[in-house]
DNA sequence: AGACGCTTGTGAACGTGTGCACAAAGTTGC
DNA sequence: GCAACTTTGTGCACACGTTCACAAGCGTCT
């Protein structure tokens, strides 16, 4: 299955729970392409891969389809998540109710700093990072959060690695090195709004470009 | 300038960051490859985009090839943002320091809730959402992140953009649809825990497969 | 039952992005 | 001033992703 179209899962994944909810039974390429956002022929080559689940002249059953997903990305299974680092980002991430309705499970929360470890936050004490080997393997967890400062990311995920852990997500602005086998995904908001910035200037800079034409248009028909 | 590359200029500019700091004047981009994750050769034809910068058999200057790229994404101004929904993770973006220093400053805080309007956050009084229009006129904003629940998120980004917000950043998990000539991104935690998710998934499922055929060895060895 | 209309699933064309490999261009050492 | 070495900038081939367009398949209505 391509990449881009395990990405794109999750996105359909809520449009049918939306739809579910809505009591919507079943729905057309073309309806939950535009709830998903996305080109129609690109929704079905999407679903393709998961198999013929459709029904010509008719469209995808919502409930049905729904479980396909459900099954195909792994959350009939609830995924514990440890998340490092319980600062400003981390006690957001661990009181976020938003994780637990799609699958995922905060199992423990970690920090360096011993002023943190043994507080309550989300109804879990905070415990010390010398214990994350141990909290890992008697939790069964496989997937961890980074949210600590920058310069402790690498050896976050280091430690984080050797514990077991073989999913990451890390949101400390740093580039990390993992093994074969780990994978790392990055979440980076200053990148976003950087990438944003980009095109506003773009777009303020046509008016720019707009204005020196019209300057030169001007200029052309004064020495005309 | 392609769109994968503009994606890529904020992580060259950290990594650039970096070295300046350590006190390195020019570098490779062999060198800056590896500090930013990905490979020299895409890394040279990005920069080239920008213009031929480099000293054939040197390598980058830091501190110019820095300004170029800062000049290229427009972070030679600040740019004012606004933050509209400040409960959990509109409190830990208006305290996060990591934006300032990249070039954008956190310039107005809303919220529809009366009870928090008036509440000091990060030295900036919230404020109503009624006022949107006003503070993103006076104060001059062209980008908005959205930290709402989802079910505000289309009615949030329709007053952004009625009141002359051309950016958005969204948090919100909804299918946000705005007008053409709006940029519109979105950071979606969920998701990326599902698709971790997923390779995870397919990590055990190779061991499962591995012992489905153990196991069909086993049938035929004892049938056979 | 058969014709009609609708929607899926997919082949094929196209566009974008990646990475190799190397000529061109610079520096360093003698 | 020249040869040897280093590193950039880029042409080219390939891989990946997207979109169009339509045959095949299903339900419905007469
Ligand atoms: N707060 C935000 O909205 C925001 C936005 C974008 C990015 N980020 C990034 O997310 C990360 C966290 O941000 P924050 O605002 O929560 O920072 P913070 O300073 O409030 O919290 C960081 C926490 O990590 C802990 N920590 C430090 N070293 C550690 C280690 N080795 N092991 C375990 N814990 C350790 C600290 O004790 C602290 O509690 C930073 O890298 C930041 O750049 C945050
Ligand atoms: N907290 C997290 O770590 C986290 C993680 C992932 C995604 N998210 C998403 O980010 C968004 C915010 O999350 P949160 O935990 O901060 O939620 P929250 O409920 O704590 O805060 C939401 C805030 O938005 C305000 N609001 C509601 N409607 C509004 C409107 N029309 N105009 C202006 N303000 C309005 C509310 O008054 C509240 O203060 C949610 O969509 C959530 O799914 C949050």
């Amino acid at each position: 299955m391509p990449e881009a179209t395990v990405a794109r899962l999750p996105l359909y994944l809520r449009a049918l729970t939306t739809l579910a909810e809505r009591g919507v039974a079943t729905v057309s390429s073309e309806e939950l392409a535009a709830s998903a956002g996305v080109n129609s022929a690109k929704l079905r080559k999407d679903l393709s891969y998961l198999g013929s689940y459709g029904t010509r002249g008719v469209g995808y059953e919502v409930d049905f389809l729904r479980h396909q997903i459900t099954r195909e990305i792994g959350l009939t299974q609830d995924w514990a998540v440890v998340i490092v680092g319980i600062g400003n980002l981390g006690h957001a991430l661990a009181n976020y109710g938003g994780f637990a309705s799609r699958g995922f499970r905060i199992a423990a929360l970690v920090d360096a700093d011993l002023s943190r470890v043994g507080e309550e936050v989300a109804g879990l004490k905070v415990r010390h990072a010398d214990e994350l080997e141990q909290i890992v393997q008697d939790l069964g967890i496989a997937i961890g959060v980074v949210a600590t400062p920058a310069r402790a990311a690498q050896l976050v995920c280091d430690r984080l690695v050797a514990a077991g852990v073989t999913s990451i997500l890390n949101f400390a602005p740093a580039i990390v090195q993992v093994p074969e086998g780990v994978d790392l995904r990055k979440v980076d908001l200053s990148t976003e709004l950087q990438i944003l910035a980009y095109h506003e200037q773009r777009k303020n800079g046509a008016a720019l470009a707009l204005t020196a034409e019209q300057a030169a248009e001007l200029a052309e028909a004064v020495n005309g």
